[in-house]
RNA sequence: GGGGGAUUUCCCGAGUGGCCAAAGGGGGCAGACUGUAAAUCUGUUGUCAACGACUUCGGAGGUUCGAAUCCUCCAUCCCCCA
């Protein structure tokens, strides 16, 4: 599917944002069992700048990761950054948030930068609004998403990258039905599903997804950017989702937060002092070597290794989540494992986050 | 033996008559985190029948309408002079 290999899907892309999966080595991160990762077109510009990376050799050899990498092309950033940001046709002005200076980040540059990078699959600049936001910007974003499209497309050179459109339309289904359907047209390799998770209920975003995924080529993948929990990534495949990216599992494994099957696991609190299970029985993680206690222990004592394990630990679990999916739809009875992840996991909630007792 | 300084809520440490259940750190407890400005951020941390009441600032008395804050004695610690 790419230069660089096969990539089965449905999958989970860990993200590494500047060149590293924070806190998980390559080694570790290769034995989580992912295949691909995301790194950043609008952070690798910055920091140490896309001719840096390219003079070392191109993202793959600069970071050690010798499978697949797909680049975000700053997009979000246009919504993470928006206080410093500001957006015209042309594109996108950044107020870099290391020193402050400006940056200029059009449809052509992001396309450059990420050539420059050598990642196997591209994202074109898309136009990300926060949600719920009215209908006439959603819009204009979306508009303005095909036009950056285009031109992203028009700037494309590399033959060994694929370029993948983004559809974006906020939370109006027709809105997101009209970007999918001209996006199609113009042949892309993949798509992707953007502008969710911005603040919106899972249940909205749920119904976006309905409301695009029909309209999107069918046999090409598909991508739905930034999500998500456990729940969500089942969500998507149940909608037809190939491809899935989320920070959560990095992020909130640094601040001791444990994905499991009963739910998450904040192993900062006490109850998990005495505790000797590991976070997950059959989990073959590192950090399932230990128990719950000496986690706890390492996140109070403020230790790395706390953040470093937890993340591990969380990626494995992702990995293995969409690892089951993949089984379950193989079997044709991923409705049935759905089903019982879902309540197994509304169950722990229900039981205020207190898993196994 | 003489002189001076200290003692504050779990810890450190502000506070020197009312606006003090007492600043600020730390620690603890809980929560948040979705294409990463995040190893970050938020809330909470005397007790209770709790938009009110009660008990706290080394101990015991006292002054005052009112004391962590002023006075007396006691205890403990530190410094200086013998």
């Amino acid at each position: 599917m790419t230069p660089r290999g096969a990539v089965q899907t449905p999958a989970f892309m860990p993200v590494g944002t500047v060149g590293t999966v924070k806190g998980v080595e390559i080694e570790m991160l290769r034995a989580t069992g992912a295949e691909m990762i995301l790194g950043n077109t609008y952070h690798l510009s910055l920091r140490p700048g896309e001719e840096v990376v390219e003079s070392l050799g191109g993202l793959h050899r600069f970071c050690g990761w010798e499978g697949p990498i797909l680049t975000d092309s700053g997009g979000f950033q246009i919504f993470s950054l928006a206080k410093m940001m500001k957006i015209n046709e042309e594109g996108a002005a950044f107020r870099s948030h290391i020193d402050g200076r400006k940056i200029h980040l059009t449809p052509e540059h992001a396309i450059a930068i990420q050539e420059k990078l050598g990642s196997d699959v591209a994202m074109v600049l898309d136009h990300v609004v926060g949600l719920p936001c009215e209908r006439s910007k959603i819009e204009d974003a979306m508009h303005r998403t095909i036009r950056w499209a285009r031109r992203c497309q028009a700037a494309s050179k590399r033959d060994d990258q694929a370029l993948f459109a983004i559809v974006q339309g906020g939370l109006e289904p027709d809105v997101r039905k009209t970007c999918a359907e001209e996006l199609a047209a113009l042949d892309f390799p993949g798509y992707a599903i953007g502008g969710l998770s911005v603040g919106e209920s899972p249940e909205e975003m749920y119904a976006m997804i309905e409301a695009t995924a029909p309209h999107l080529p069918i046999g090409k993948p598909r991508y739905l950017m930034g999500v998500g929990k456990p729940e969500d990534i089942l969500n998507g495949i149940l909608r037809g989702i190939d491809l899935f990216d989320c920070v959560m599992p990095t992020r909130n494994g640094r601040n001791a937060m444990g994905f499991s099957d009963s739910g998450p696991i904040r192993i900062r609190n006490a109850q998990y002092e005495r505790d000797d299970r590991p976070l997950e029985e059959d989990c073959p993680c590192p950090a399932c070597k230990r128990s719950r206690g000496y986690l706890r222990h390492l996140f109070l004592s403020k230790e790395m290794l706390g953040p470093i394990l937890m993340a591990t630990h969380n990626l494995a679990y992702y990995q293995r989540l969409v690892q089951r999916a993949r089984t379950a739809l193989e079997q044709n009875r991923f409705p049935e494992f759905y089903r019982e992840r879902m309540d197994q996991w509304s169950q722990g909630a229900t039981t205020s986050g207190n898993t196994t007792e």
